[in-house]
DNA sequence: CTCATTCCATGACGGTGTTATGTATAGCAC
DNA sequence: GTGCTATACATAACACCGTCATGGAATGAG
């Protein structure tokens, strides 16, 4: 019966926090209200709290990363769509660094526990084509090269956001690591490296 | 003249902090000198601040790490020892999560830059004894593959300190993601597989 | 011994997230 | 349409954070 909130003030909170991430602006509560004319309190009806404004966050980062990897086309080569998948991701986490760790931060808590899930869900089944392609072996785990794929892709990524390896370690690790990988899965290697160095090299230009 | 800084004071300052951050308890300046029987002012005299705080603290982390890394043993099998130091740097991470998560935090800024490239530098000579072993193919870049290791095993292992993956993942997949880097760097793959095997279940029991 | 210099303890300051209190407004019953 | 109520939101105080100005105590040099 009583006086309903107002999505509107949400989301547009929720823009700020992430427009002021990217800005590498500290995201303090009040600094955040300040632009959008809302109060403090504001913060709270809708989240709960700055930890809840966090998850939103998080969650609304997974969500657009799991939207760019959706723009990624499918081609006849689901090795080639890997490295493009993969070219993507590193392409959306270098657009939004703060966000990216932000994300990771404590990723494991989000509004949706299945939102981390959507980017990797494309990663599997990338994988799992290669493999009924006959391009991966046929006992090999789309889980287990996506797992892997991801998380050295990550690793990568990171060390690369928080300056311990330079911007270009990232053009110059990322798609041999893949072809190792894709390799190790069954594939042969030279033509894993032709796939991985076609796929990687799409996207790249992608804002 | 005047009254020297005890270095005991700075001492227990870092060792307390690092044991707050394994007991996951917030790292406050209070909370810090609160157990040390010292005031907020030695944060200052010592550190100029909590900033420098947390520098020492990264510092020290890459010290024990290097240290760490320092007592895995060289065998007659480079591969071999390569996986013992990943298999060492992951059980230091898993040690103390907080810590390793404080570390690449900002690990561009650390009192002393190279500390970072201290244990990165085990890996790169390791990688240039298989080389000049033979294992890996004479053009083999070591210092390109110990950088695509570390990333790897970074990202996986933040993957698990962050709760995304869950705890056995590193059992499951450091010694795969091992063995396909160190095959692409040139090593038949069984006999990578082999090396990595014996090299990651050696000090998975070091404490 | 003297004294200058530095360490460090005390307390105040601006900023943070949180929350108690009050007010206005939107939705429902009639 | 009118009145009631529950909720969104504003205001202001709170406890905590890191920082720093002040002052006293201790130490090493001469």
């Amino acid at each position: 019966m009583p006086r309903t909130a107002s999505p509107a003030v949400r989301a547009a909170l929720l823009e700020r926090a992430a427009e002021m991430l990217t800005r590498r602006e500290p995201v303090t509560l009040r600094a955040l209200v300040e632009g959008t004319g809302a109060s403090t309190m504001a913060v709270y009806t809708h989240f709960g709290g700055m930890p809840g404004l966090w998850r939103a966050v998080r969650q609304e980062g997974f969500t657009r990363l799991a939207a760019r990897l959706g723009t990624v086309p499918t081609s006849d080569d689901p090795v080639r769509d890997l490295a493009a998948l993969g070219a993507a991701y590193v392409a959306s986490a270098l657009a939004a660094p703060a966000l990216y760790r932000a994300m990771f931060d404590a990723a494991a808590e989000l509004e949706d526990p299945d939102a981390a899930a959507a980017p990797f869900q494309a990663l599997v089944d990338a994988a799992a084509r290669a493999r009924d392609a006959g391009r991966f072996a046929p006992d090999s785990d789309p889980e287990a090269v996506a797992t892997r794929y991801w998380a050295s892709g990550h690793g990568l990524t990171l060390l690369v956001l928080t300056g311990v390896l330079p911007a270009d370690a990232l053009a110059a690790h990322a798609p041999a690591v893949a072809a190792a990988l894709f390799a190790a899965a069954g594939d042969d290697a030279q033509r894993a490296a032709r796939s991985v160095s076609a796929g990687w090299s799409l996207p790249a230009s992608a804002e």
